[in-house]
DNA sequence: TTGAAAGCGCTAACAC
DNA sequence: GTGTTAGCGCTTTCAA
């Protein structure tokens, strides 16, 4: 194989497949592309020479003459974030349906590579672009994304931001997300109902819209509960199993003085199950745990996770199909989707351990 | 928002930049790819209306015109399998450091949809395309792959089989996979060594590839050890969690004449420890299972799952590596990443539930 | 029904 | 150094 991948080498042109069938270029993109009528005939021909050569349009020129290949674009952290890869799926499926080719990007987290993306994009002529996960929300991040929102709607494309609000309801881009605050209270809730008071919080991070609103609905349900506000009590460790491990495990060295501990997400609660059996204890005898997103691994935890199921491969699918429905009424609108519980085996009420010594 | 999808609007070109900078297109260009020579204040006069106008090149024009940007295209089965995700982010990573554009298409097993997205490639004009996953080796995979390779080649494009096999070693694509055989050789061999004998093969797929290596190193190890040919015992489930639950449920039902299950992956080796564990049976005191791939929460599973380490995104960054290497030494190349044991807890002598009932 | 011709936005010769 | 010009491959008026 003698190719040099600096060099591309000519493609087969339409202009080949026109002449191999005895008709004008004009003719044979006609039948190519089928939106003009043709004699069977002559499209017959047209058909035969184009498979011959092994012809295949070329996109650029395509794009170029009018004729552009509709393209969406998500936008995630990581791919191999269970939670990240079920929304990036769910777009590239609701995306291949409607005919749709679909580009993922990762930017490991970093607003400069993002940056780099959406204007990539750009440059590329994605007609829709999903920005997905919470951010940290500030001044920096506001103007970032009013920027891609302006700037994707003066070339006639779609912004739409899953899971992370928009800077200003006035702007032209459009949220998908999960009512994170209700999510969080019902699983407090639930906690609270086995009898837990001293629940943690672990995996805060403040700024962190997604986060925040979990936090947040976590003190709801404590108030709600008649606790004070001084009963909460959360650990900032931020995301990730490795950072779920080692909170946990700090936070065993220094306290016992909680029966519960309410994850992040569920990469945090796999890191936190893992500290606790480090440490000797059982779960839910010991302490319960609960996580959040219910990735598709939760039930092969140990013990099987109790956890708030966030659909996410639809929450990617609703952001394709709201974008591209309603051209007028999409301007600032904002999409709650729901979430509910599943419990499986990682709460018990506290004490159990005594109780019930398996 | 009057943002209608079907119409692109028309974006700032950059004949607009070059008025504005008072030069001409050309020197805009030039000026703006920064690859000719262009005294300092035209250049900053270029780049500051460039900002001004929030002008982006259209890539489609610039590919056109020659200046293309190099595009890697990688093809999975889906992207939320943990093994596939990795690989994807491998390619994603080493494209991205090389300044190319990364896509990621899933067929979700469908040679069809395999195809199309595959033209679509050629159409978007990628230089490198990569499969990943074992197949079903049959004619219309042979054929099909070996067009692939022709149609690439063709236009100077590269194509890489990644855990797949070359249908020929003729044919301008490289092939770069794991040793599956040895590495199926040696984590039985790891069961053989803790004392067990009746060891089952879950998640046989006849005519894969990939799985079809994995039994032939699980016989291999068998017969090194003295073992008869009947002493092999694999059950052709296939892939995935579910596949593996209903298997192992099945297989519990029927018979108890092993001591030992190999997983054809860590998916299945999640559901087989699912059904193990509802027929009240205790992983590694009752039963010994085994996994293959190492997927980031393996050592999540209950209990921790001993398996074979196959570093996926080192594959994935591999297969980008090599492809953009030696242009000219690439055709028909096979290489083989290293795989090993990684221990942990779901394997224990045979008969260890007598010896100690925990 | 079909062909000729005019671009789409950009880059790369090729002058000046 | 900088501008002029000719395409890249395709779609699409506009005539015939």
């Amino acid at each position: 194989m003698d190719n040099d991948m600096d060099e591309p080498r000519r493609r087969v042109t339409i202009r080949e497949v026109a002449e191999r069938a005895g008709v004008s270029m004009a003719t044979a993109s006609r039948a190519l592309s089928g939106n003009h009528p043709v004699p069977p005939a002559t499209r017959a021909r047209v058909l035969r020479a184009a498979r011959d050569l092994d012809y295949v349009a070329n996109a650029h020129a395509r794009a170029l003459a009018g004729g552009g290949r509709k393209m969406a674009a998500v936008v995630v952290r990581q791919v191999t974030s269970p939670f990240y890869a079920q929304v990036a799926e769910g777009v590239e499926a609701e995306a291949a349906d409607r005919g749709w080719l679909c580009v993922v990007g990762a930017t490991g987290a970093d607003p400069q590579r993002e940056m780099e993306f959406v204007q990539l994009m750009r440059e590329e002529g994605a007609r829709l672009v999903i920005l997905v996960g919470g951010v940290v929300e500030d001044d920096a991040y506001r103007e970032r994304v009013a920027h891609y929102a302006q700037a994707l709607d003066a070339s006639g494309a779609r912004l739409v931001l899953c899971g992370r609000p928009a800077p200003d309801p006035e702007i032209p881009a459009l949220v998908v997300e999960f009512d994170n605050e209700a999510g969080a209270r019902a699983i407090t809730g639930h906690l609270l109902s086995a009898g837990h008071r001293r629940i943690v919080f672990l995996g805060g991070l403040p700024g962190n819209t997604a986060l925040d609103a979990r936090v947040a609905g976590y003190r709801a349900a404590l108030a709600e509960h008649g606790l004070g506000p001084d009963a909460a009590h959360v650990v900032d460790c931020g995301l990730g199993r490795a950072a779920g491990l080692r909170a946990m495990g700090e936070l065993l060295k220094e306290t016992r003085e909680f029966t519960a501990v309410f994850a992040g997400d569920d990469m945090v609660a796999a890191g936190a199950l893992r500290a606790i059996a480090d440490a000797g204890l059982r779960v839910p005898e010991d302490v319960s745990v609960v996580g959040y997103n219910d990735i598709p691994l939760a039930e092969d935890f140990n013990p099987p996770l109790t956890t708030v199921r966030t659909p996410a491969e639809e929450l990617g699918r609703a952001a394709v199909r709201i974008a591209l429905r309603d051209p007028g009424s999409a301007a600032g609108s904002h999409h709650l989707l729901g979430t509910h519980i599943v419990v499986r085996r990682s709460v018990a009420p506290p004490g159990a351990a005594q109780a019930a010594p398996s």
